[in-house]
DNA sequence: TTGTAGGCGTTATCAT
DNA sequence: ATGATAACGCCTACAA
């Protein structure tokens, strides 16, 4: 690789010339500008990126972080980061955080240390005292879906709670009393939130909770799956089940297919979704809908806010919002 | 952040020293390195990635280059080279080339800038000769699902023009003559391979092509469903379909769905598929796999081969596989 | 308008 | 076993 030296040379001039042609700044004589401009594109010349973050310690990158990157979910949320940050000319660089809080601090480290010049964190592992921390360093970042006191200017916030209340009650509304719940993961705040809703709803309609309603799954459809089939042996009376994501809903699907119940005359159903996968289903899923796209959208946005120093970024707050289709039943 | 000279000044030692503790390279004494690793947890220090990088012309990433982020399969692939490069202990990069070659190009030179020490490639826009050119630098590649004649033993291929052919050659054998075919764009060069298949099969069994019975759609949902609407109004005699990806599949589904058509009984379907969407419709559809997990393995196997220099890598060819469901019917 | 030189945080080669 | 010191490729005062 040609080095900013080999072009000096070529063009006869010194590198802190050729510096200045590559970044427009100073003055310089058109003529040598040419020369130079010549001898970069004989050289095939690329800066390089390392050396200029290093002088600098900066670059026009951006990171982003996310939990995993399995699922519609993800998908939708790194497409929609990238196009905002490719629309301000900046490079995106995605990295996982995994499971783990040791990965997800070291994927932001990296990050950081790559000078990053500012962070999308979709960040379920690390502690709240850990962001607060880190928010004391200059790198600016957005907490994407994520709620922490003392960052409200960088936090995107959707209304997990009024979701889960709001679905539950679109049940009881109709009827049902025996209403099952497969949440996701009880230990991770969004699915807990989630969660607080199924009860909320419960107490308020003064129906009585049972803890054996309720089954934890991993988000995804095989999990679902086995959830629903936990519950429906347990609890026959079941007239409708409350689901916490897209994939544990297509996984309750594959059993209803498999014992040959019908939704929603056998079994209603109202699940979380995000990115329409439960219009695949037949009949298609009353659901309450997290705009992932606009919220990564909203989150691109907040943090150029946030680097060009601009005041006032305000995120916007997501509520959710009831999309009801073929799956519900009055009982 | 604490650099290499504050460690060593509180250690009261010479960065060379750091330097050789931090890379466990020569011989120290074992208090010394007491010392040194003392400061180093006191100042908190970590090493800039960049300035060894630029230091050793190294490191230890390895870049992804994807054509999108948007889709299942992508998520697929992402996440299970992540798992196999995380292995090695090696850190992934994962970038986007978009449409254009210019992108494609962009984001290749950038991983390669940085000094990513492999490159996992889903490329589509450059051409076989740019490729070639590129294998020519020190930086090793694996080419994921693409055949460049010359670099053999760094593809990874699947076989779309066999698969296509199976997935038709099974509809023909069910007594369909009438077969449409929603195809990806045709510009595209799996595209492309696929319809062959199709091609192939009908010529094989005698049948004529109607080129108004293929409709070119994006890859995705509402492509399908245009795609499927426009070759149902000009040909009502269609009494098959042979769908190029799952989510152009799930989009003639909406079309069924909204003209009340059955599928199999007023239309038979086959579709490719790489993450089991098709087995969320009902009823379930025939599909030639295409096992992007597996290839995506296979392609982290190869490039870590390659990097460690190991003679012989070959590369596995992958086979399509006929899924047998319930969305076929013999006419 | 252009060149010189020091610095960014490492590694690596010589010395000692 | 450890310390100087010159790279690595670029930027940026400061000089000229």
């Amino acid at each position: 690789m040609a080095s900013i030296n080999d072009v000096a040379e070529l063009a006869g001039v010194s590198k802190a010339t050729v510096s200045r042609v590559l970044n427009k700044t100073g003055q310089i004589r058109s003529t040598t500008r040419e020369r130079v401009d010549q001898a970069m594109k004989k050289l095939n010349y690329r800066p390089s990126p390392l050396a200029q973050s290093l002088a600098t310690s900066s670059s026009n990158t951006i990171g982003l972080v996310v939990t995993t990157y399995r699922g519609h979910f993800f998908s939708e949320l790194m497409a929609e980061v990238q196009e905002s940050v490719e629309e301000q000319d900046k490079f995106l660089l995605v990295s996982r955080g995994k499971r783990s809080q040791a990965c997800e601090r070291h994927a932001i480290n990296r990050l950081k240390d790559m000078f990053c010049s500012g962070l999308i964190l979709h960040s379920r592992n690390l502690y709240d005292e850990e962001l607060l921390e880190l928010a004391q360093d200059k790198t600016p970042f957005v907490l994407l879906d994520r709620e922490v006191k003392g960052l409200e200017d960088r936090c995107i916030v959707y209304e997990h709670t009024t979701a889960g209340r709001i679905a539950v009650e679109h049940l009881i509304e109709h009827g049902h009393r025996h209403i099952a719940c497969i949440a996701g993961p009880l230990h991770r705040t969004t699915s807990r939130l989630r969660y607080e809703g199924y009860l909320q709803a419960l107490h308020k309609h003064n129906i009585p909770v049972q803890e054996s309603m309720v089954a934890e799954a991993d988000y995804d459809r095989a999990g679902g799956y086995q959830a629903m089939k936990q519950l429906l042996d347990q609890h026959p009376e079941i007239t409708a089940v409350f689901s916490c994501s897209e994939e544990m809903c297509v996984g309750a699907f594959d059993l209803f297919r498999e014992r040959n119940l019908s939704v929603p005359n056998d079994i209603s159903m109202v699940s979380f979704d995000s990115v329409s996968m439960c219009t695949i289903l037949t009949p298609q899923v009353t659901t309450v809908h997290l705009p992932i796209k606009d919220m990564a959208a909203e989150s691109a946005r907040v943090l150029l806010d946030l680097m060009n120093h601009k005041a006032n970024v305000q995120p916007k707050r997501f509520l959710p919002e009831l999309r009801t289709r073929s799956s519900v039943q009055r009982v």
